[in-house]
DNA sequence: GTCTATACACCGATAGAC
DNA sequence: GTCTATCGGTGTATAGAC
C-alpha cells in the first residue's frame, strides 16, 4: 500500500499553524516535519526552496483565505453598519477568537522580512483599502476612511499581541466589540 | 594591556537591539557575539545560562527603562491632560518614533514565551495599571480607566507592528497623536 | 573579564530507492 | 509522493589559558 497522500491545503494549514506559534526562525524543519507527518525530504518535494517556499505558500494561502472569508462579504449590497459588524465577527472567527497570532506580526520580524516582506506589505495594503472602501460607501470622506481603516489594522494587530502576551484572548474580542462604534462614529 | 571591559549596561542595550530585530529564536549567539564584540565564551561569563539569561536581563533592563522614562513622569503633580500628552511623547521617544519593535511582541512568541513569558505579563500589567491610575486621577471611573488603559496597550503594540510591516514608522506616531483625544474623551 | 579551542546536537538541504 | 540516509554548516555550550 502506498503511503497516504496528504492534500496540499492540509499541509499549508499545518505549516501556517506552526509558523504562527514559533515564528519563521523558530519553526525548524524538524518541527514542521513532525507537525505535518512528512519527513524533511517530502517537504522539499512540495517546497523546493525549503522554508522560504513554505512561508510564501503559507502567506499566499492565508491571504486568499482572508480575502474569501473577511473581505469578500464586505461587498454585499447590505447596509454598511451591518457589514462593519459582520467584519468584526468574521475577524474574530479568522483569528480563532484571539487565539491565533497574525502572520503580519510573525512574518515582519527576523529573517522572514527579507523573504516575504513585500508580499506582506501588499496584503496589508489591500486589507486597508478594502476597509476604507467600505467606509467610503458608508458616507465618510477618503481621508477619514483611510485613517480609520489604518486604525482597524492597528487594533487587530495590537489586540492579538496583547491577547497573546497576557494569555487573554478576550482582549482581542473586546477590541473587536468596540470597533464598530469607532469606525461608524460621525466625524466631529 | 588588558582587553577593554564593556559596561554591562552597554551590552544589555546591544542585546536588546538584536532581540528586537531578530526575535528570540532568530537572535543566534553568533549574531549576539558579533553585535557586542564579545566572543561567545565572554557572553557566557556574563550570562551563565546563555540566551535565556540574556533575554531575562534584557527584559529586566527594558522594563526598568520604561518605568523611569515613561511611567515615573506620570506621577508628577500636573494636570492629567498634560500628563497624557507627555505619556505619548515619551512613548514615541521610547520606541524611537516607531522604529523599534517592542519586547512584548518579540518575547511572547516562539521559545521565548516559556523563558520570559511570566516576567512579561507582570510588566504589561504594571504598565496598564499605571495608565489606568492616571485616568482615575483624571476623574474617570475604574472600569473606564482599565478599558482605556488596555486600549492604550493595544494601540502601542498594533501601531508598532503595522509600522514595522509597512516600513512606515509614521503609523505609530499617528496612533500616538490620536491617543490623548481617545483617552480623555468624556464617557458617553 | 576576555580570549582560543573544542564538543556535539541540530539545522537546512540533497541524493537516490521505492 | 514518500521514504531512508547522509552531508556540511551552524547552533548552543563548555574547558581552560591569560
Amino acid at each position: 500500500m502506498p503511503p497516504a497522500v496528504m492534500p496540499k491545503e492540509e499541509v499549508l494549514r499545518i505549516l501556517a499553524r506552526e509558523f504562527r506559534i514559533w515564528g519563521y526562525d523558530g519553526a525548524t524543519l524538524s518541527r514542521l516535519s513532525q507537525a505535518t507527518g512528512l519527513v524533511k525530504a517530502s517537504l522539499y518535494h512540495h517546497f523546493p526552496k525549503g522554508k522560504q517556499d513554505m512561508a510564501q505558500a503559507v502567506l499566499d494561502y492565508t491571504l486568499t483565505q482572508m480575502a474569501e472569508q473577511v473581505l469578500a462579504p464586505l461587498r454585499k449590497p447590505v447596509a454598511v453598519d451591518w457589514l462593519v459588524k459582520e467584519l468584526c465577527v468574521n475577524l474574530a472567527a479568522f483569528y480563532n477568537n484571539g487565539q491565533l497570532s497574525c502572520l503580519v506580526d510573525v512574518f515582519s520580524m527576523g529573517s522572514a522580512k527579507a523573504v516575504v516582506g513585500d508580499q506582506l506589505k501588499t496584503g496589508l495594503a489591500l486589507l486597508q483599502s478594502e476597509i476604507a472602501a467600505l467606509l467610503v460607501r458608508g458616507g465618510f470622506n477618503e481621508t477619514t476612511a483611510q485613517t480609520r481603516a489604518e486604525h482597524t489594522l492597528v487594533v487587530i494587530q495590537g489586540g492579538l499581541i496583547v491577547a497573546r502576551a497576557c494569555d487573554k484572548p478576550e482582549v482581542f474580542l473586546n477590541q473587536l466589540n468596540a470597533l464598530p462604534h469607532q469606525l461608524l462614529a460621525p466625524v466631529t
